[in-house]
DNA sequence: GGGGGTAAGTTTTTT
DNA sequence: ACTTACCCCC
């Protein structure tokens, strides 16, 4: 069993390369270990280069050693390199690996970051330039959605029918696309509050600017602006950043990469490391064609594929490589290794969910046996409800475990509550935060008391904080709030005057005590204040770590994670989506069902390019995998309370027989996977004709299993269904090709028309999108249903 | 202002 | 089936 060459492992650490490789000595060491692909995209420092980086093919090795080169040869410093990354985490990742390789110069490396915090630094430096001062708020999700509520308000409209989490969505999708009020097409505009949408976009615009705020997408779409209104200052970062460097480049929104492109087209010396393939994150608005239209925008681009894969064993490879293949908007990489084929890939059915936990329980105690570490194994589920039966059955069994992912630290309520205190202190004008610890705890100042401060911001446009300071010298409030609110804005000016004096965690933990907020928890009997009060106390244990409570705030806007550094032997448990970029020498994949992975709910708003998306991340849960691939699917799942039959996913059918191993789960008595009536709801307006529940999609794929077209071989569903004797055949049928193809069809309908659909009964169309139409139906509510179940009534 | 009852929504997740 | 959020009433 030779020891694997694992790519990722970081180069030893070799002191003085820098000097040496700059001096002229000999080639540096740190290219010796590459291969000549990844070798090319280390020394193509010229022009726009483009990686496709397969799963396990050393992408992050290249990045750094590519940051290392730029600097070992003198081509730039450290602070005239931009390398973009996602997320925090990677970031983080990054600039270790680079420290490894080039000792503490890394600490230069001022511009790696994610697309946001790098956006941020640019913003807060030209802040005036559009609209905002330096010290603006960047809001969260939570104070999104609040502020858009008082916006909808604002404009008398009924937050039933119209709730703000819609408008946050669609107003997240309009900033992923860089789209502006002004921009925003009418057809979509009309999709919220009947025409409305357009105008609380606008409205919304305005009210972060009156607030200094920034959501996250202003982040991005602000530097944009920023960058286009102002081309003297664009060109002075295009010619700052010599070398500009992007990692996961498939996960690129239009926004974001129209940001990159505006820096890039300076020098054009920018290097785009990504693999289609494991573009996962559609659902948020990544655009895979931004992989595509590289070449376009960077004419003569130098493309680099890296194909060899130094994680996965033979049969591992061969099972992802075949699954991928079935999708088709591929740039199209062949894997292939060196390696040992290793074991198969093993595809285990089970009874129901929970012997599924049990087995795979078994398997890790067999694995524990053998010396195995805990923290080379993980369970990777598709949605995180998954994770519980899992966590219950480790519990009984004593299998340590650590689930990544589940709410998060700065999420809590507590934790929020306390950091818009320390808002509020420090920026001023923060009246989301005002109006969330106002009455936190009961002081009294109930919401007519709020709006009379409320209404008097808005009229004199300052913020909540100083309409308070004239309120109180009137007489327009009774004599307790007013008194009330004098104690609470005397407070925070106070608390505000020892910002420079005080070291800001005491002064925190002052302030929490003062405005009695940790006597409300301790006065809490509930099961968790407890625990709450523990958190507090974290919090105010971990913003030691900064230099002052500015910068603290600026980085858990930025970084809603909280630091976690645990180091015992657990497995792990997170969701496919949570694995992207990790791996680990066995990786379980349960849940491989039809209605659970892929997910229906990628299939219905997604069509095609969900299935597609939805195959991508089976493909990365199995890439995943060093050692050991074991699937799972069970016959009986338990969806919102509700058993269901299920049967296993198209997924398992698409995979190589000859690297694939079906095991059954000992003594299960499983076997049967007949639909007895019921369960299917979800094809239900898919299957007008049919009765029979034998009719659903997911059953005749199963009767067909095996002779798709393009899947190479049998599919294991027979194996497992026992042969197959369906009734008729008819052609495979996904929701998602009859929407996919629905795009670009003129329909026959017209808005305001009534119509009849065969689930939901009458109804008016209010929108047509293709033939998609969104109808008001009389009891059934606002919809989405295809054209084709609908007749004019 | 607090508590209880009802209604709605339950994929993935960063920033 | 279950949670969470909101509304209304006390």
């Amino acid at each position: 069993m030779p020891p694997r060459d694992s790519q990722d492992a970081p180069t030893p650490r070799a002191g003085g390369i820098a000097a040496r490789a700059q001096a002229g000595a000999a080639p540096a060491r740190y290219l010796a270990g590459l291969n000549p692909e990844q070798r090319r995209a280390v020394e193509a420092l010229d022009g726009p280069v483009l990686v496709l980086a397969g799963a396990g093919t050393g992408k992050t090795r290249v990045l750094t050693t590519r940051i290392a080169h730029i600097i070992a040869t003198g081509r730039a410093r450290t602070q005239e390199i931009l390398s973009v990354t996602f997320t925090n985490k990677a970031a983080r990742e990054m600039k270790h690996r680079i420290a490894m390789l080039i000792g503490d110069v890394a600490e230069g490396m001022q511009w790696l970051g994610t697309f946001h915090s790098i956006s941020t630094k640019l913003l807060r430096r030209h802040a005036e330039l559009v609209g905002l001062r330096s010290d603006f708020t960047i809001l969260d999700t939570d104070d999104q959605i609040r502020l858009m509520k008082q916006v909808i308000r604002a404009e008398n409209i009924d937050e039933k029918r119209w709730p703000a989490r819609q408008l946050a969505f669609l107003i997240d999708g309009w900033k992923n696309r860089a789209l502006t009020p002004e921009k925003v097409s009418a057809g979509e505009a009309a999709s919220f509050a009947g025409g409305k949408g357009q105008k609380l976009y606008a409205a919304y615009q305005e009210r972060l600017k009156t607030l200094n705020a920034c959501d996250f997408g202003d982040l991005l779409m602000e530097t944009i602006r920023l960058f286009q209104d102002n081309p003297d200052i664009l060109k002075s970062y295009q010619d700052r950043f010599r070398y500009i460097l992007v990692d996961e480049y498939q996960d690129t929104n239009v926004a974001q990469y129209l940001w990159l492109r505006l820096l890039a087209q300076g020098r054009r010396n920018v290097c785009c490391v990504g693999d289609d393939d494991q573009s996962i994150y559609g659902w948020r608005g990544a655009e895979v064609d931004n992989i595509l239209r590289f070449e376009h925008d960077f004419p003569g681009a130098t493309v680099i594929k890296l194909e060899r894969n130094y994680r996965s064993t033979g049969h591992i490879l061969a099972s992802a490589s075949h699954l991928i293949a079935n999708n088709e908007g591929r740039l199209g990489k062949t894997l292939f290794t060196d390696g040992e084929s290793g074991e198969k890939v093993t595809v285990t059915g089970s009874w129901d969910s929970e012997e599924e936990a049990r087995l795979v329980a078994e398997e890790i105690e067999q694995l524990q046996r053998k010396n195995h570490s805990l923290n080379e194994i993980a369970i990777l589920v598709r949605a995180s409800f998954q994770m519980r039966e899992f966590e219950e059955r480790f519990v009984t069994v004593g299998i340590p475990y650590r689930v990544i992912g589940g709410p998060r630290f700065y999420e809590r309520a507590e934790i929020r509550d306390a950091l818009a205190y320390f808002r509020c202190v420090c920026q001023p004008a923060d009246d989301l935060a005002f109006e969330r610890i106002v009455n936190v705890p009961k002081r009294g100042l109930g919401d007519a008391t709020i709006n009379v401060v409320h209404e008097y911001a808005r009229g004199q446009q300052i913020p909540m904080i100083q309409a308070v300071r004239f309120i109180v010298e009137t007489e327009e409030l009774k004599p307790k709030p007013r008194q009330t609110l004098r104690e609470l804005v005397d407070s925070i000016a106070r608390w505000a005057s020892m910002l420079d004096t005080t070291p800001h965690h005491e002064l925190c933990e002052t302030i929490l005590e003062e405005s009695g907020y940790t006597a409300m928890w301790k006065a809490d009997r509930s099961a968790d204040a407890a625990g709450r009060l523990e958190n507090l106390k974290e919090l105010i244990r971990s913003m030691q770590d900064f230099e002052n409570l500015r910068a603290f705030l600026e980085h858990i806007s930025l970084v809603m994670e909280a630091a976690s550094g645990e180091a015992e032997d657990r497995v792990t448990i997170m969701t496919l989506h949570g694995a992207k970029g990790l791996e680990f020498e066995t990786v379980f994949l349960p849940g491989w069902e039809e209605g659970l992975f892929p997910h229906p709910r990628a299939l219905d708003e997604q069509g095609r390019a969900g299935l597609e998306e939805e195959r991508r991340l089976a493909y990365v849960g199995i890439t995943r995998a060093k050692r050991r691939a074991k699937l799972y699917f069970a016959s009986n799942r338990r969806i919102h309370g509700m058993w269901n039959a299920t049967i296993p996913s198209r997924f398992v059918d698409e995979l190589p027989e000859a690297n694939v191993e079906v095991t059954e789960g000992a003594g299960s008595g499983f076997g049967g996977y007949g639909r007895q009536g019921g369960g299917a709801s979800r094809f239900d307006q898919m299957q007008p004709f049919g009765a029979s529940s034998y009719n659903t999609p997911g059953w005749q794929r199963a009767q067909k299993a095996g002779t798709r077209p393009g899947s190479t071989g049998g599919g294991f569903g027979e194996a497992f269904r026992g042969g197959s004797a369906g009734p008729q055949r008819q052609p495979l049928l996904i929701e998602g090709e009859l929407l996919a193809k629905s795009t670009g069809v003129v329909s026959s309908f017209t808005v305001g028309a009534r119509i009849f659909h065969v689930k939901f009964g009458y109804g008016e169309v209010s929108a047509i999108d293709g033939n998609k139409l969104t109808v008001d139906f009389d009891k059934a509510g606002r919809k989405m249903v295809l054209e084709s179940f609908v007749q004019v009534a």
